[in-house]
DNA sequence: CCTAGACATGTGAGCGCTCACAGGGGTGCG
DNA sequence: CGCACCCCTGTGAGCGCTCACATGTCTAGG
């Protein structure tokens, strides 16, 4: 399927690419013409611009980005340094971060790290600088991850996906409102009668597992309820087992509900209740976090958070562009998540 | 927090960033003798190497990318185009080929499609020789998106991360051996004593999907069984759960084991298979696809098959660096996957 | 009729690097 | 002692674009 007789130019040049100065002289224009028609700028006569596009065209003229970027300092490029990569948090994240972007004519370059530590966070931020990005998003889930990021951001712009604050850095910032839906979750359990509410928390570093955490203690105080047992584990499906194992060979007052940090976490607390032989939600209501695929199908199918993380992307890279605009606000904005609720709570069992 | 009379440089000069001849005269040496130094190249006598070293690193030098992609025609980008995004496999293989990538000092820039059609991954794939990038990876599902792609890549660097043989295609191609996969579930049930043995089919279009249930095809056969009934569904956990609610419908002998084509739907089985009464285990096996995180806490543990997914982003990548380097062999490489069994598959009912 | 402005286009100088080449000192050998 | 050859270093010309500016043309108002 070679075409090299049938479309080939002009035999006596190379077969080199056609750069501005060739459009520029079909189109019988300057190249700084061509040059504003491409960047659609104003006052250019429709003739001469359809001329332009046509020479374009026919040249197959695509305009040479390393180029573009050195005369004008801007790459039209941002990045992405992703903790936690395989999280479904953080990669929901990245992939409405890369839509937005695209759409807005920006690439996005991605440094994701599985573990985080300042050196490998600071060597991510640096291979973006080196590679002239216009900004940087970094999704930090921990102060760790934050520190160490903003270090080594420096003065460049860059926007924090982070449930922290911006008081304690100097960037604009932008997360899900994970505290609220901590209290989605409580309130619905409290609701349905639920007086006495575990807690299988997150690891205890990640701000994530900490609102989550908050937002429990604090609609429970609200509804001026003793916060139940806070067994704490990690994000792993396995962390949620061994906790449900705990907290039925706990002695003591027997919570009706729990509230697990994440939805793995709240499969493998599913099974623990199972293999007890507490029934879920007859004997224990269970509500996770996340939505993650599949809990839907779960047996039963569990009550959760579901977060709209496109809509978190799309906004923290609207932030991004503000900055690299110069209009920086440094302020958190916060979105709201939303109950689903589904089988796996029920009423609280009339009380023994 | 700020330094700027502490560190600032010479006042006089405007505080724009070192470039190549400011460390040039600070070292003493020319230019050249720099990017020779910087590039790692030999005959730079040793002294002279640190000077220049040292001050690169006392003015706090950096390449400018821009600069040298436009000299060097080469961008140390690669393009990465991600289908499917949200699902297991390709957000896997897009984390693999990303570390292998920045390993080998290379930058990636991602295009995700939600939908695959010809004019999308048209428009993605020119997106990226936009940019200049050196070389792009393509991570296609089914023919549709292997045909735009190819078509729309042309003749540029390029590997396809695809189950589809190469001989379709002019380009060589990687992917986990998914046939080999299903004919490890299956075998492992079939040694279990299973006869009659099941298959909850992906969406027809998928490669995956055609070679999983050409592995439990092949296996069958090749033990002389005489296929199990065949449902087909979709990657969706509730398509497994309808699935099996089908199954257990359905007239005529009763298989002893499934294996569902992958795990999220394996989930919904699960739970379809429960609902009607058939223990799992005891009266259905179940075997998965995918490993993904929580099906190892799943009632009962799920068997299934794992992929390495790093590796195969890594050999993608590596691919693509070959095609760059000139040497470009289009063929196959099949990564073998791993049967990881768990309580979900158990022997054959004895029988009735 | 002259000139101020709106519009429309052209000119030339870089951006910061790499590439191809041109040296210029040493060492070895005839 | 001279020539070849290695090793190391410097010189200059671009890469393909954008930016700041210069230059033109045409309309409108005094």
């Amino acid at each position: 399927m070679t075409n090299q007789d049938v479309v080939s130019p002009a035999p006596s040049a190379p077969a080199r690419p056609p750069v501005m100065a060739d459009v520029a002289r079909a189109a019988g224009v300057s190249h700084q013409t061509v040059s504003r028609v491409l960047n659609g700028f104003q006052w250019v006569a429709e003739p001469t611009r359809l001329r332009v596009m046509e020479a374009v065209e026919r040249l197959g003229y695509r305009r040479n980005m390393a180029a573009r970027a050195l005369a004008s300092n801007r790459t039209n490029v941002i990045g992405v340094v992703v903790v936690n990569p395989n999280l479904f948090g953080p990669s929901g994240a990245l992939l409405g971060i890369e839509q937005a972007a695209r759409e807005a004519g920006y690439w996005v370059s991605v440094a994701s790290l599985a573990r985080v530590d300042a050196a490998h966070m600071t060597a991510a931020v640096d291979h973006f600088r080196d590679q002239g990005v216009d900004g940087t998003v970094v999704i930090a889930p921990n102060q760790l991850a934050l520190d160490a990021s903003a270090a080594a951001v420096g003065s460049s712009p860059a926007v924090m996906l982070t449930a922290s604050a911006s008081d304690a850095h100097p960037f604009p910032s932008v997360d899900i409102d994970h505290e609220a839906g901590a209290r989605l979750a409580v309130g619905h359990l409290i609701g349905l009668g639920h007086q006495r509410i575990a807690h299988f928390a997150g690891p205890r570093v990640e701000f994530h597992a900490q609102c989550r955490e908050q937002g429990w203690r604090v609609m429970l105080k609200r509804h001026g309820l003793k916060p139940g047992p806070l067994l704490r584990g990690s994000w792993e499906p396995d962390a949620g087992y061994q906790l449900a194992r705990a907290l039925v060979d706990r002695p003591g007052e027997r919570p009706t509900a729990v509230f697990v940090a994440n939805d793995l976490a709240a499969i493998g607390a599913l099974r623990g209740f199972a293999e007890a032989g507490w029934r879920v939600p007859e004997d224990i209501s269970v509500v996770g976090f996340d939505d993650v695929p599949g809990v839907g199908q779960l047996r039963p199918p569990l009550s959760t958070v579901r977060q709209d993380l496109s809509e978190l992307g799309r906004q923290a890279f609207g932030l991004l562009l503000g900055v690299i605009g110069g209009q920086a606000e440094p302020g958190h904005l916060a979105l709201p998540p939303q109950l689903v609720v589904r089988d796996s709570s029920g009423p609280a069992p009339a009380a023994s």
